[in-house]
DNA sequence: CGCCACTTTGAATTAGCTCAAATTCCGTGG
DNA sequence: CCACGGAATTTGAGCTAATTCAAAGTGGCG
């Protein structure tokens, strides 16, 4: 634990957009094609309904920064980004992982100006809309409110899965439930959920389940070694998870009371 | 870390409600009065505006349970809540504290049920609306939604800050913030913020913070050696902080580069 | 080809955990 | 009023998971 050894700034490198948002063509197209038919409901309402604007991001980029005025909320359609929390004294904070679909900028509301920092992990493409137009058009679509309210409430329910995976997951356990919750992400976007492209360095991953790197190689070396995951590059980046139940079994044989064999 | 083994679900004493939502009278009345000030303007505009239903809570009531169907939003008027998530396998987690001012049962409009428990540990008082006149009453008063966005907005934010400090302090620093963050909670509702009375366990603040009971109460032990903390009572439950920046001195010194001195 | 950032792995260290025992507190009932 | 019992707390001692420090290996990119 305690972060403050690496910092997670860094950019990594640019992958083609292609990859996050590519829908799987694969036996099982009905369940996906739902998934990936509900963000893009949600997209259609606000693009309808509003003037959105479109910009592509690059590995690197700040959608938003901490201070800054709050004005816009953000919506993913593509890509992959990372939320940092910055406290007074310089400690730095990964507390989230955001994908397509996703809203960021809900911490501005509070208080005018962003919390945190919102950062692009590879190329993406981010739809922004005025706070205030927004207002106006859910008085017009109600609908669209329960679209940001849903968004917010999971925003909440996920941050709080987040704090209690760190506190009461070895840290094993962590990181195999991180790479669960990714794959699951995945899938309830419709993309393919047995492979994962970390776009992280092993310091950013140990920073936001809160251990080190070392920590964070180790765990993921004995994933390997138990057939959990298996890498697919010399890089070691490309995670390919043969079965996601797998995942859940190494977590859960993690926390059981050492087993006294015999 | 690792808070399987102590259940936190005992209810604690019955403390009269009085003790938490009383005013302080002392020199600087004006800004502690703008400050409640502001939770009563809240509170009055959703009383205009909305058939709320109010109820008096006991220590150990149970608000809302993950799992039950959501359909209603809790606003506190006085006492002491606390939110504790559950895990499919048995793992509980405290990942909220809520006091006067604060609304319950976000984390239930995504799913149409609530994902986590929302028990009193005190003696309250609870505000309940049900979520669809909420959204209705914001429509004619569009006031409302930015209160009701503006909590959820602080939720967001608070539960980063918690992540944060799991995740970059150590124990002792952990526990220092956490009598920090509440007294700082307490002075934001215009309650006096020099005296806090733990209506949790140690074993709940352990659970709340990834460390163990006996830890908790070594890093007590430690803040009264060092006169950061006096505990008033024999019980060692009500804390007395004579200086609030002093903890976060101590903050700083416990995740300061090793001090050699010499 | 060589550099630089990232990763892995090992070895030693330590913060925090587990286990254990003693103490205190508080409610209850005699 | 006091004695009793259970629950919570404190404190000590040893242990262990995860950290720190160190070194070697690897990959990608100019």
């Amino acid at each position: 634990m305690l972060n403050t050894a690496t910092p997670i700034t860094a950019p990594t490198l640019v992958r083609a957009m292609a990859a996050n948002a590519a829908p799987v063509s694969t036996v099982d197209t009905t369940a996906h094609e739902r998934a990936s038919q509900h963000v893009a409901d949600t997209l259609k309402l606000l693009s309808d309904q509003l003037a959105l604007q479109r910009r592509v991001a690059h590995a690197g980029d700040v959608i938003y920064q901490a201070g800054e005025r709050f004005s816009h909320l953000y919506i993913l359609n593509a890509g992959f980004f990372k939320i940092v929390n910055l406290s007074p004294d310089g400690r730095e904070q990964l507390v989230g992982l955001k994908f397509r679909g996703d809203w960021l900028g809900f911490d501005g509301i509070a208080n005018g100006q962003y919390a945190c920092d919102a950062v692009a992990m590879d190329t993406g493409e981010i739809w922004s809309v005025r706070y205030d137009a927004l207002l106006a058009a859910c008085a017009v679509r109600p609908q669209l409110l329960q679209v940001l309210h849903a968004a917010m409430s999971r925003e909440i329910a996920r941050d709080r899965d987040s704090l209690m995976s760190v506190c009461t997951l070895p840290a094993d356990a962590r990181v195999a439930d991180f790479l669960r919750y990714w794959a699951e992400s995945l899938a309830k976007r419709g993309l393919r959920a047995d492979q994962i492209t970390l776009r992280m360095t092993r310091a950013e991953i140990g920073n936001y389940l809160g251990m080190t790197l070392e920590t964070v190689s180790r765990a993921l070396s004995k994933l390997v070694r138990e057939e959990v995951i298996v890498f697919l590059d010399k890089g070691r980046r490309e995670v390919h998870i043969p079965d996601v139940g797998a995942l859940s079994v190494f977590v859960q044989r993690c926390i059981a009371p050492a087993v006294t064999l015999q």
